[in-house]
DNA sequence: CGTGATTGAACATCAGTGATGTTCGAAACT
DNA sequence: AGTTTCGAACATCACTGATGTTCAATCACG
């Protein structure tokens, strides 16, 4: 686990910490926890105040992108593999913000389809690809996740229709369907999901025990679900509502 | 001048050399050249064949993004600065692409306002900026520059309305106005300069003496040409138009 | 079909960059 | 005023990316 995240984990539990104890438990310098602290405010994690820190992430709230980055990483690119596999060539994708979604951009690097990603993040991992027809959907970036939202993303879906949408999600469940921290993007999923003919979630375990504040579309609306959980009760809940599930 | 484009220039003039040649004259060996052609096959700048390579560089072709972006770069930054400064805090800005509209999007980093570039590398200068509002338009990067276009890009443009527009060309005269080599990149910058007030163009010395292919706007249109030129006849040409010009 | 030139993969080397630690004067809190 | 905290500046170190060298495989041409 990066210090970085360690150090925001700790604060979180905390509710704050000084900068003397943040140094005792990571081994680094004060000053490196301070240049770390600094990091962090600017990513909305923490609020600095003289000698330490306290947390700013609200329960409910999600992490930023840099910190859920490495996280989880075989998981993800296992998903994403599956994932990639299911897309076929010529196809056009829409192709939803959030880790896991990235690392199937990455995958996609060389394919002959066309790709519009939903985050700058996806969007620059591909824009160097010859093989590829990118496309970038207006909107305004989200600080740090760099997802596109706002009435110029659903304008873009709304002019096009996709194949195929990949879609990622903080919560998914029988009950609650697949639900996501923002408002905005929640917005945006919806609109992906409406301008494409079969709709796939990528979403890791860990997901599927959540439910986070925004509905966006209920488990009928999905044509897949690949995960990276076995022989889960969660997986059977799903499995029961009528959605196939693909494991990785 | 960097190897890799005193290669592409080399080649260029010569039509086609071989790879002992291209070393004699860098001074590199012969596998650095090797790997050199490989990254501007790449990027679509020549051809290569065993022993050698041929130019694909047409006359009246723009060279592309990454053989220009260290080019010329004190006038550009001489003059993105002067743009930077007849900006305020608070306005709206369509931000053309190129690289002279590069440099001034890295100096408005950090200032209060909000701004729609039409090229990714720009997004990307500025997308770590908290301070500011990005607003991404939707578009069909071109590779290599990275510039968006096509009807996305124009739909974005049409339902927005700047205060200011800043244009880069590839040329501009008081005789011919404002032109760019590629067709697809006029019609963003004629629907850029269609949605904004005041029109700001950021062109270097070099520009004024060329005239490219496909016409963007006549003189009429700008309200300020910006340019490291100092008193030089095209510049009185520019006056004598009506256009006012500011040197940097 | 053979021969010599060309290629690219693998490894060595080196410089430049980024992360970390240390020091010390300035600023802030009590 | 005294103590603590901060951050700028510099030193250090690991790592990455660029370059060169070697050598076996491949290609073109006679």
């Amino acid at each position: 686990m990066s210090r970085l995240k360690q150090i925001s984990e700790a604060v979180r539990d905390a509710g704050s910490l000084g900068v003397a104890e943040l140094a005792a438990l990571t081994g680094a310098s004060e000053m490196t926890i301070r240049r770390d602290l600094e990091v962090l405010a600017a990513q909305g994690v923490l609020e600095r105040y003289r000698g330490g820190a306290r947390s700013l992430l609200l329960r409910g709230s999600e992490p930023p992108f840099a910190l859920r980055s490495d996280e989880n990483t075989d998981a993800k690119r296992r998903i994403a593999a599956v994932v990639a596999g299911l897309l076929a060539d010529g196809e056009s994708v829409v192709l939803d913000s959030g880790t896991t979604c990235l690392e199937v951009a990455r995958l996609l690097h060389d394919r002959r389809m066309t790709v519009m990603p939903l985050s700058l993040h996806a969007v620059n991992a591909l824009s160097s690809s010859p093989a590829l027809t990118l496309l970038v959907p207006g909107g305004r970036p989200r600080p740090g996740e760099l997802a596109l939202t706002g009435p110029l993303t659903l304008a873009s879906l709304e002019s096009l229709r996709f194949d195929t949408a990949v879609i990622g999600c903080c919560g998914l469940s029988a009950e609650h369907g697949m639900t996501a921290f923002d408002l905005e993007d929640a917005s945006v999923k919806r609109a992906a999901i409406a301008s494409a003919r079969r709709v796939i979630a990528a979403v890791d375990a860990s997901k599927l025990t959540r439910t986070a504040l925004a509905h966006v579309a209920p488990v009928s609306s999905l044509d897949a679900v690949v995960t990276d959980a076995d022989g889960d009760d969660r997986v059977q809940g799903l499995t029961a509502a009528g959605v196939t599930v693909v494991t990785a």
